[in-house]
DNA sequence: TCGACGGCGCATGAGC
DNA sequence: GCTCATGCGCC
DNA sequence: GTCGA
């Protein structure tokens, strides 16, 4: 049941014991992952080894999975992830109760302060290096030099705190219920899924993803089913389902030139058009009437003025939903908003806490294979996109495509659930429930 | 022994 | 003004 | 730091 938790690094040695690292603290090996996880944040935040970093923050991830208590650097070294070095380490741990590097890199200054530092969000390794070699060495000094940070950092130094709470699974629920009444009154509605580990069912959690599409996709009532305070989602889905469907073999119908450009172009080469077209790049899987599309002058390609409209569509319709959660006192502060992805915080009073909040605009032939990607857990995506590879299909956060023998992506299949991902690949269906890696 | 280790959206600033 | 690289956070 | 080609 454990699961990387990519902000832990961010709070270790700073909190105050409601921090949730790579394992419960009823794991057998609670302490050595512990101190795994502490030397995690030092290759991160200190050396700026990423790749240790990793390492480090692997081997604590496989230990916590290990069912009973390590005896010894034997049997550590069995265990995937960790060799030679970190069993040493854990058995000197074991020996001493204690490990002398990591004695005298928590009475390090410059360790200690660049820790401290990218407790903020926004700050990492390289801003706090910045920072401490302007002089400052806590959060408090920080206040004092707020000219020296972006906005994102701004928000992050105000909310510190708050932002290292965990969020209670009620509270969760309430924020869903409060962002469903808010966008119900908008002109366009929106299908709307929460989910992280939250949709996993779990009891705390970091942030809150919500995942939205503007067309009334059929929604998997398998899952929806077994899904909390999911009632007022099935029962409207319902009763659009005809129209939905309609609409949908409509589009698919009718854009197939579209969907296939969207789906082999990357976003960042779409936003260059112009220097594409310049250099004639072709796309990854590019096609030829991919490269037609990128040849023509965008003004006279109908297919590129279909994409840069509803690019824009995406990016004005991003803009009014957190517009109206504003008007509505749910969205409080803005860390970045794009064309897909908004980043922000909220609060749903009485609470008094300022959550995490993340809003994606999905079009409506991605949305399952959205919400199948950041409904998690990353071990657990990895799993399936690599048994994806196995039988021939290439996955990604936005669709799955068959793997021809060449080693070329093909078309983007149909997708109209999680289910049918599963399908395609021959992999028994799995609840989110049952997705914690 | 030696290279790989995830990929993407957004903000920012360097460079032209 | 533009493109590109980098930093960061995210699953 | 670990793994595996």
């Amino acid at each position: 049941h454990v699961l990387l938790n990519f902000a832990y690094y961010k709070m270790s040695s700073s909190d105050s014991g409601h921090r949730k690292g790579p394992s419960a603290k009823d794991n057998p090996n609670y302490d050595l992952c512990e101190f795994l996880m502490e030397l995690s944040a030092y290759e991160r935040n200190v050396t700026r080894n990423t790749f240790k970093s990793n390492a480090y923050r692997s081997a604590a991830s496989s230990l916590a999975a290990y069912p009973t208590r390590v005896t010894g650097a034997k049997e550590a070294s069995s265990i995937k992830g960790i060799g030679k070095r970190i069993s040493e380490k854990i058995e000197e741990f074991l020996s001493t109760g204690k490990l002398k590097k990591l004695e005298k890199i928590r009475t390090d200054d410059t360790s200690t302060a660049l820790t401290e530092l990218t407790r903020v969000s926004g700050v990492g390794p390289a801003k706090a290096r910045q920072l401490y070699d302007a002089g400052i060495t806590n959060i408090m000094e920080l206040k004092k030099r707020t000219e020296l940070l972006t906005h994102h950092q701004l928000i992050g130094l105000k909310y510190v705190e708050d932002f290292e709470k965990k969020i209670p699974r009620a509270e969760v629920q309430t924020i869903e219920r409060a962002i469903r009444g808010s966008l119900s009154n908008m002109k366009q509605q929106y299908n709307m899924t929460v989910c992280g580990s939250y949709r996993r069912g779990s009891e705390r959690s970091g942030d809150v993803d919500v995942l939205l599409t503007y067309d009334n996709v059929e929604v998997e009532r398998k899952t929806v089913k077994l899904e909390e305070s999911s009632s007022s989602l099935t029962k409207e889905t319902n009763a659009k389902n005809e129209v939905a469907k309609k609409r949908k073999d409509i589009s698919d119908g009718s854009s197939d030139e579209e969907n296939h450009n969207k789906d082999n172009i990357n976003t960042k080469k779409n936003r260059k058009l112009k220097a594409d077209q310049k250099y004639t790049t072709s796309s990854p899987s590019g096609s030829s009437s991919d490269n037609k599309s990128y040849a023509t002058n965008e003004s006279s390609s109908p297919s590129a003025n279909k994409e840069s409209a509803s690019k824009t569509n995406h990016r004005a319709m991003l803009q009014s939903v957190v517009h109206q959660l504003q008007k509505d006192n749910i969205v409080t502060d803005q860390l970045s908003l794009g064309d897909t992805k908004f980043m922000g915080v909220c609060r749903v009073p009485p609470e008094e806490c300022y959550r995490r909040l993340d809003i994606r605009l999905l079009a409506p032939e991605h949305y399952y294979c959205g919400i199948l990607y950041f409904t998690g857990s990353d071990l657990f995506n990895k799993d399936m996109r690599t048994q994806a590879l196995a039988a021939g299909f290439t996955l990604n956060e936005y669709n799955i495509r068959p793997m021809g023998s060449t080693g070329v992506p093909g078309e983007p299949l149909h997708v109209n659930s999680e289910l049918e991902v599963f399908d395609y690949i021959g992999m028994k269906y799995k609840q989110p429930s049952e997705r914690n890696m």
